[in-house]
DNA sequence: GGTATATATGACTACCTGGTCACACGATGA
DNA sequence: TCATCGTGTGACCAGGTAGTCATATATACC
């Protein structure tokens, strides 16, 4: 996990030469180009003309349209890890699970508010098709949440913090339906079917998180109390 | 609920006197079109040309591009209704509330079988942008099943077979994110993330369907043991 | 100054799109 | 035979796209 190397793409020499602050504002307009239109939808020529620079820079910096994307995209899963990894590698031992979990989807909702142009990218992403390099690219960030949270799982069903009789993959399952749901809906409104996120201040929305790990933890119904109690 | 005149579009009459089976090669071209490209890379010179008819003729059967979109949904509004409605139709009492969470889930299972692409329409509809009449169109399923599983849960909590604790508004977030999420792994094993639907058969998805279910009654978790008991 | 190199430019191409429209076709009825 | 009318046609239009390239400009070194 040390080798950074496997990137994506590299920009070219010309775009590393520029000023920081000049790549930073090209960064920012096709991040929210792609975030704004998808992939196949956005316009270079629209991002060149609100940057105010000519259609061929763009291309003494990139070698197309593909490149482009995937550029803003490593930029996307580098701020990701950034805001996962780091609340969690402070203490991630296995009997304190949940707490890992909220920390985690904390984190997601803080993401969206901070970078709320790249998380609409990665949702493009998700549900658009004929992506440049897709599987990839989603195994990039999908599968970083499975090998995250499957073995912290694991340990945890091992140390007795999960029921036993249900498996593994169930419980990374459900716990990502959720907590996706829960951010989508968050970034999303009109994905919003009764929660009213995008109404709820950050407290609001935070207890409501609670809740629904409080109910992921014990179950929503009644009638099945058979809780076999492991180790 | 009877009024079915609320329609979002009609196709010109000339559409209507045609004969059913072109009508239905017209409708089965256009949504395999918005399936595969969503809608607004969807291409109707394409459409045309596999058809084998001209540009013009298309147009005499729609107005435009947005009313063959308008037609098509329609189309798979109707085919969910027949199918999520009539299983749960047959008998919905309150007591029995994590048997018509299995049957409209069973159906939607059975729905991506039979009718894969429209399941495909829908979800290009769900996380595209610019779609025609976008709102209404979500909420014409969304709200579908948030109208149905509500009062549903609504008297199932009332009657004790839900743990009184949890909102209804969460009951029904969760099984929704659940069966969502379940349902487009099914249909796109890329979004998969190891449950492995894919490749399971029918008896094997079931299966991983009833865990499922029986881990959002019961819960995941063994350290919040409080379940009181409601009426 | 001069020269070489790196960067900026925008008109241009080739191609695609949704939509139009003047015309062709064929059947029906007088 | 002529006229009408519903239907089928595809060249055409305006406008969009990704990508190119000869040229202009700025910078750097001598």
């Amino acid at each position: 996990m040390k080798n950074e190397k496997n990137k994506l793409t590299t920009p070219k020499q010309t775009f590393r030469n520029l000023a920081a602050e000049k790549r930073l504002r090209i960064e920012k307009a096709l991040v929210e180009e792609f975030a704004r239109e998808g992939y196949r939808r956005a316009s270079l020529n629209n991002v060149v003309k609100r940057l105010g620079i000519a259609k061929g820079s763009l291309y003494q910096y990139f070698d197309n349209k593909e490149a482009t994307f995937l550029f803003v995209f490593e930029r996307f899963t580098r701020l990701v890890k950034g805001m996962v990894g780091k609340p969690t590698a402070v203490d991630c031992r296995p009997d304190n699970f949940w707490l890992t979990v909220r920390r985690v989807w904390a984190a997601g909702i803080l993401f969206i508010d901070k970078y709320p142009a790249y998380y609409q990218l990665y949702l493009n992403v998700l549900f658009e098709q004929d992506i440049p390099r897709r599987e990839e690219i989603i195994s990039r960030v999908r599968l970083f949440s499975m090998e995250f949270f499957g073995p912290l799982a694991a340990a945890a069903l091992e140390s007795g913090g999960l029921r036993p009789e249900v498996p593994v993959a169930v419980v990374v399952f459900m716990i990502d339906a959720a907590m996706d749901r829960f951010l989508q809906s968050y970034a999303r409104s009109y994905l919003d079917d009764g929660l009213e996120l995008a109404a709820a201040d950050r407290a609001m929305v935070e207890d409501k998180m609670d809740t629904i790990i409080e109910a992921l933890k014990n179950g929503i119904g009644t009638d099945g109390k058979n809780t076999k109690m492991g180790a």
